[in-house]
DNA sequence: TCCTAAGCGAGACGGTACGTCTTGTCTTCCA
DNA sequence: TGGAAGACAAGACGTACCGTCTCGCTTAGGA
């Protein structure tokens, strides 16, 4: 028993993984066909078939190899992990992203479909932010975090509360929420934000 | 001249845009044909090429009008407008996203395309922050904030982070970002988790 | 109601049978693709498929008008046609194969397929001559041989000489040809058939 | 060297002929595929083309020996074969379309596919019937009739006769057959060969 | 009895055609 | 004039076969 694998069909896998990359970042996502993904790795068309049920699932296999990546480096959560300054699971999420990155900008930063929607509004958001804290904080304050590295945060952080909100069934009023981003920020703008503003 | 916009016309882009929200909440966005959307609001489909050039057009033309609502409430941002507690503009974001929950959840929460990634990315990293944050904060610690929420808002937060970092050809390393964001989600994890915390 | 039937549609069809002869001629049933049709048409490839579901029903088409057609000529067998010498329904066969020359050789002759539509001429020249031949032979007659036996025997001789006729550049009429079959046959039948016959 | 051709093979290649035919009476020519054949036959697909090219090949093949053994038992035409009541060959065609009254029907009666064998037999009968005729009617014999009109004609009927014979389950012997059409076709040819010759 | 070449199974691969689906354009007619 | 109906071109889809190929296993027959 126990089939050599087929030296041959771990790179046509390899093959095709890499074009369908390739051509995502070249020409996103929708536009990309079969054929230009079997055309750029110099395959036919029917070899995709043989491995493949369409482009959404060769997108999806790339995805969970890196996924399972990701989990693994995680690994089960240390009891005290989170706040302790330095320990080295901090630097995962980061690391992964750098080693990945062709993969994320795939998918956070696509153009096409819905997410260049969400894309658009986070954008939105935080430049819109940006403009208040630019007025909110003084030139003067101290340097220790770029302004729109700030901003992108926290419109990151809204967004994500009001997905979850939207999500889940959550009873909690608009004011609610908004009352809790505020406590959520409000920390962080203080540390960050000339702290002679009033509460 | 300047005939009257006839009615049927308006009446006609107003069936359209129904359709297809409602169409994409049935099957999401990528599933959608023109030959659904027309049929679902009793439109030839020759019709629907007469006003828009195709789905991505309709779908972007309700997104503007949503948009530019947006903005609007916001108006131009007031000097002192984001530390104060009170400011009503707080509530914008939430409580225009829910007005237009249903293009919020289209966009948001899309199960479809490269969207759906980022959303799985994000529950996975909210999730495993959650066990952190479970194992961190002393059961007695204040309730003053339900755990997702608070998993969710840094989750939101790194990932925007990450986003920012891959679009920006931001001169930063991958410690330095996961520093940024410590000191970023730091403030807040004080305040809201247990505060005999090491450093 | 009442549609026009769309002047387009009609020479579309047109086109396409045109080119599905023409194709068939050239490199035989098995070998044209429904691409070589519509190219050779100047048509899209799913135009075709608005209207036949695949080259077999396009064929099946023009032999049923091929088909129906002969029915009509030949109408209903009268009663002493056969061995009459000159009556006039001992040409249509020739006649209408002569006229459908290219359909006949594709069937006919064909080097590939459709060997179900000879069987098919076959079958209804001979239960058309069986008739013919149950109203020309008195139920007396002598039973030495069974009546679809002579019709097959005769049919079949008139299918090959079509063939041969067809085939060969030979240098005969229709005329010419239905009276050679008559001669051939002739002895046949008088031997077979009711002996009072009129010569 | 040398080596002997190895037993496995020839069994193989009765196994592949096997498969064809029950699989074209099972679903007709065209629809079968070479994986039906080697599916039936118990076989790798590889294994078909180690030894024949596809499957018309394979068809041929059987058709050519099956042919062959046709041409040997008709021999050399002998001078007066042919209006002898009770010379031998009389009976070879319906004997031989009974022994392989398989592929007979696979090729005189399918509903798809193989005119060309059935025009190819039509034409070798009518070939053999000619050079029969030629040495039966003296060249000085009435040219009332072209030969070769005469020998397809005569050949268009038998192969009738055999068609009718094998898809009817009419229950006639060979011997029956074979008079039968000596029935048929004796008034022709005493009306159009040298009236000379015996009964 | 071994051993060696043939026969064979398995399955990856490139290629071609299939029949289906959707898109966007266009034309004709109706209300 | 807005809309309905539907023919049409274009082109991607996923499927089905084809014929070729390489890789090993098995086995018959010669040494």
């Amino acid at each position: 028993m126990a089939r050599r694998p087929d030296r041959r069909k771990l790179r046509t896998l390899r093959l095709l993984r890499d074009a369908l990359i390739a051509q995502i970042l070249e020409k996103g996502y929708d536009a990309v066909t079969v054929q230009d993904i079997t055309d750029h790795a110099n395959l036919g068309r029917a070899t995709f078939y043989l491995h493949f049920d369409n482009k959404e699932e060769l997108l999806m296999s790339s995805l969970r190899e890196m996924f399972d990546d990701l989990k693994e480096r995680f690994g089960v959560p240390p009891p005290d992990s989170f706040l302790a300054g330095d320990h080295p699971s901090r630097l995962v999420p980061f690391q992964h992203a750098f080693e990945y990155r062709d993969l994320y900008r795939v998918t956070l930063l696509s153009q096409q479909g819905t997410a260049a929607i969400v894309n658009g509004i986070r954008e939105y958001l935080a430049s819109n932010m940006g403009e208040r804290l630019q007025a909110a904080v003084p030139a003067s304050a101290n340097g220790k975090m770029p302004l729109d590295v700030l901003a992108n945060y926290l419109a990151g952080g809204m967004i994500a509360l009001i997905s979850w909100w939207l999500k889940s069934s959550a009873p909690y009023t608009a004011e609610e929420m908004a009352d809790m981003f505020r406590q959520l920020a409000l920390p962080t703008l203080l540390t960050f934000a000339d702290s002679t503003q009033p509460r």
